[in-house]
DNA sequence: TTGAAAGCGCTAACAT
DNA sequence: ATGTTAGCGCTTTCAA
């Protein structure tokens, strides 16, 4: 790799002109900035970063923490974050936490050697913690809220996303509406759960407790919580269940499916993220969006802004709104015909 | 952040004993070495990777590069790949060229200036010319080969994949069997189209070009191409589709259902990659798997075993095997009635 | 507008 | 086994 020495050389001039003609062009005349942009192309120059960021004490690098890259809608964020990160020059180190709060440690340890300038995560339950090690770095946080005070959150509108998702239900003339709920300590969860009670009141529908299962948002975890509720003797069961994530609703529909209950003759499902699963399985579901890749951006714009001291807009909860898309994994509920009198069964 | 010289005035050494300390132990008296661990502790001490980096003239960093993060193929790759490396204590700088050739050279470019130990690389159509910058670099191709000398690459067996995923059709019976194939200047699209190609000559049954559809491996590829052939006249259109990869099968899918075409009685349908998505679609997906996480393991595993220096297996072509699992999109051709006399026509 | 020289934090060569 | 010191490649004073 050629070094700057090198460029200044052939271009005649010093190492402190050749740095200053690569990255402040304005304080270089003009032929003298003309001869080294074409040193450096010539040699195929590309600046050490690790020098420069050791010099300048800061880097061009921000970190992204996600806690599942197979999640199609974390994949999403994250493409999101690295397009509006690319635009601005930055570099985006991601990093996986798989929930687990013991990676989300190592992530940000490993991180901080790397000197980022700020940090996006997408917190675990125990980020509190974990992030006090970087108190001190421009953070926002992604998807979800610790609740930490004066942090910038990027989130969309749980609560409403909820509510209209279940009332859209309790419209439909559902009574018995089941909820698939995640960690309830994830700020997600609490504010969907929220949402979702929100609407049933609003309904005039009792809440039953019985009928909300939790779950670590995982497929497996759907699935469980699914194959209880529907399992229940036929006057409990619920007659329309909504999901708090979109690994969960993969569950639930196949326990559905599984313990051959039609979609949505006699069960209807609302989940909550939309996905290219979502649109093609049959029948295609009814689910609350929400703008992933839009969240992504917008936590990095939000970011970058707060590094360039785009005045203090630090500490801002961004909410974007979801949308209620309606396919057919809904209906009304199916109509029983009332048990036989008692004289007559067998 | 603390430097090393105030882990090193805690315990009362030298920085060069605390660096040796923290980096390689066995150098140093137990007692001392334990001192510093201790002071290192206490003061959440995170050594500067950039000026680490700088001083040996290496990272722990390699670069990954792939087409397309969104694809959930792509994305085990990448988590394969990760996980993997940080088994070994290796950190990766993830970039997505989306199939650009321009963006895949940008993104060598930001890899060469933070000096990364090696790359792999799921190369572009254009990645020839764009990795003559880094020619120098330890590099293994993932999942396609660009076919440069002494380049080593992880791939599955495509060939016999595509060959086995065709023969399966041929076996049920089909003889108008129709291919959906990825851009002919990367090499898996090469594979697989011979492998198709290999399986009818085998079967005895005829290759019929016209019935052979290019795409650029995005869903709408899939749904123009199927829609082309599936508008066929019935005599010549394709009873069955091999499709060479997860993206444009889902686009196969789609265009037959719109067409009114049911799957398996009307049309069969084979993609290459398996994915929940054809998991759970109606009917389930027939198609030849691929080990894609273990492919970004092995890549990663391959890479850092070059770098060790684990002797000069530099240049090996890594195949692992697919893997066809039959489900249910794939049946006996239809039977249809002869066209009646043409004395009996309207 | 340009050049000389110092120094970012770390590790490795050399000295003890 | 430990300390002293030079230097990785860059940017940024400071001086001219």
């Amino acid at each position: 790799m050629p070094r700057i020495e090198e460029v200044a050389h052939l271009a005649k001039v010093s190492t402190a002109t050749a740095s200053r003609a690569l990255s402040r062009p304005e304080m270089v005349a003009i032929a003298t900035r003309e001869r080294v942009l074409k040193a450096a192309q010539d040699l195929g120059y590309q600046p050490n970063v690790l020098a420069r960021g050791l010099r300048q004490r800061e880097t061009r690098i921000i970190g992204l923490i996600v806690t599942d890259i197979l999640n199609p809608f974390h994949a999403l964020l994250a493409k999101g974050v690295q397009d509006a990160a690319e635009r601005q020059g930055y570099n985006v180190f991601l990093f996986n936490s798989d929930e687990e709060p013991q990676k989300e440690r190592h992530a940000i340890d490993t991180l901080r050697g790397h000197l980022p300038r700020g940090l996006i995560v997408v917190p675990t339950s125990a980020a509190r913690e974990n992030l006090q090690a970087i108190a001190h770095l421009p953070m926002v946080e992604l998807d979800r809220a610790t609740g930490r005070p004066g942090v910038t959150t990027v989130t969309v509108d749980n609560v409403t996303g909820a509510c209209v998702g279940t009332a859209h239900l309790a419209q439909l003339g559902h009574t018995r509406i089941g909820m698939i709920v995640g960690q309830l300590d994830i700020s997600t969860a609490v504010e969907r759960h929220e949402g979702f009670r929100k609407a049933l009141d609003t309904a005039g529908v009792p809440y039953r407790p019985e009928l909300v299962m939790p779950g670590h948002h995982r497929e497996e975890d759907g699935r469980r919580a699914a194959v209880h509720l529907l399992s229940l003797p036929a006057s409990l069961r619920p007659t329309a269940l909504f999901v708090g994530n979109n690994e969960m609703t993969v569950g639930a529909v196949l326990a559905a499916q599984s313990l051959g209950l039609r979609i949505p003759e006699d069960l209807s499902i609302v989940g909550f993220d939309d996905s290219r699963w979502a649109q093609t399985m049959t029948p295609p579901l009814t689910v609350v969006a929400q703008p992933a890749y839009e969240l992504g951006m917008t936590a990095c714009h939000q970011l970058l802004a707060e590094l360039d001291g785009h005045d203090a807009i630090s500490g801002a909860h961004l909410q974007l709104p979801t949308e209620l898309i309606v396919r057919r994994s809904t209906g009304p509920p199916p109509i029983r015909p009332p048990p036989p009198p008692a004289a007559l069964r067998p």
